[in-house]
DNA sequence: ATAGCCATGTAACCAGTTACATGATTGA
DNA sequence: TCAATCATGTAACTGGTTACATGGCTAT
């Protein structure tokens, strides 16, 4: 289970309570890994009982008590075990495809209204992507150099946006337009 | 739930038994969205007493007795409103980019060669899809206008191989040589 | 006042995976 | 004889989502 390791990676980092981590995760983490702050106080429990993490409670005023977790050895020894193993390719599901696999049952109207909207929100995550991009680009180098790796998961996800517009216009013209594909798809 | 929907999609193109389903969904419809003969049998029974499909029992000589479903009217309204509703974008979780995200706390070794054995999955993928739209495009011309929507979800499989090929050629190679990326992606 | 952030959790549910079970037929 | 394909299922488990619960502080 990769959840459990995301968590140890952001705590091999930092040390950091729940409600840090699930502010984390909806940052740069969240772009390849999502996790609900419920999750995540249940793995850290898990985690915790497992010996792969430790907390120390701090006492807050009107507030429940923050624990600060932090990374054991242990937790070190998992991680580096886990990260020298192979990863499977995760298998995709998208409703999406579905649709236009069945698009002769939708109406059409109403399907390349859908169509338009995925291409909306996957401009805006592209844009929000390029920006992030460019503040990266704009570092000074020493610290450029550290966020290298956070780096290329960008770049993943810049591609992954890229490419879901382009398939997303061609597609939502060629069913607009009741045409048909004529050659394949360039290298 | 899309699995029931994509179960009902099949039905709808043409009645079969839950191997059936589970041969198609190893097939087209697989690029997209799989799914286990155990999830099949299951959804077919739900689907069943939900009244969306119906079946007729065939006996078999020294096999289990074949149950041939079939979408019901119901089925079909079910469906189409499904097709008709928004739907959400599957949430990305992919482990290998946490390890990149990590990189520094693994073996570069073993590292680069996960890269470099999930590029050889993704080319095998690649190869695999484009025999397939080759397949599309020998087709003469009243087959082929038939299959358009199944193409267009090729089309993103292929897309999609492509895209993560080329991220996983300059990734390997930045990480293998340690070092830094020194322009943004291209558009 | 009201919304949004801070901050923690529990519990029920749903979808998907893995393990287990059975047994005939066909081709190498 | 061994593996693959045909053909059906049940049951336990895991990971993730949704719903519910609590309550203070801060800015508009």
């Amino acid at each position: 289970m990769s959840l459990k390791h995301a968590i140890l990676v952001l705590l091999e980092r930092e040390p950091g309570s729940g409600y840090d981590l699930s502010q984390r995760f909806a940052k740069g983490i969240g772009n390849f890994w999502q996790a609900s702050h419920q999750q995540i106080y249940q793995q850290l429990k898990a985690l915790n009982s497992a010996g792969l993490v430790s907390h120390c409670t701090q006492e807050q005023a009107g507030k429940p008590d923050r624990k600060e977790y932090q990374i054991t050895a242990q937790g070190k020894a998992a991680l580096s075990q886990w990260m020298n193993q192979p990863e499977k390719s995760p298998v995709v599901r998208d409703g999406v495809l579905i649709k236009v696999f069945a698009a002769h049952l939708a109406d059409r109207e109403s399907l390349v209204s859908e169509l338009s909207r995925h291409l909306s929100a996957h401009r805006e995550k592209l844009a929000s992507h390029r920006q992030a991009e460019a503040a990266y680009f704009a570092l000074a180098n020493p610290r450029r150099a550290k966020l290298r790796l956070p780096y290329l998961t960008l770049r993943r996800g810049i591609r992954y946006e890229q490419d879901w517009i382009a398939w997303l216009e061609e597609t939502r013209d060629i069913i607009a337009n009741d045409r048909v594909p004529d050659a394949p798809v360039p290298e």
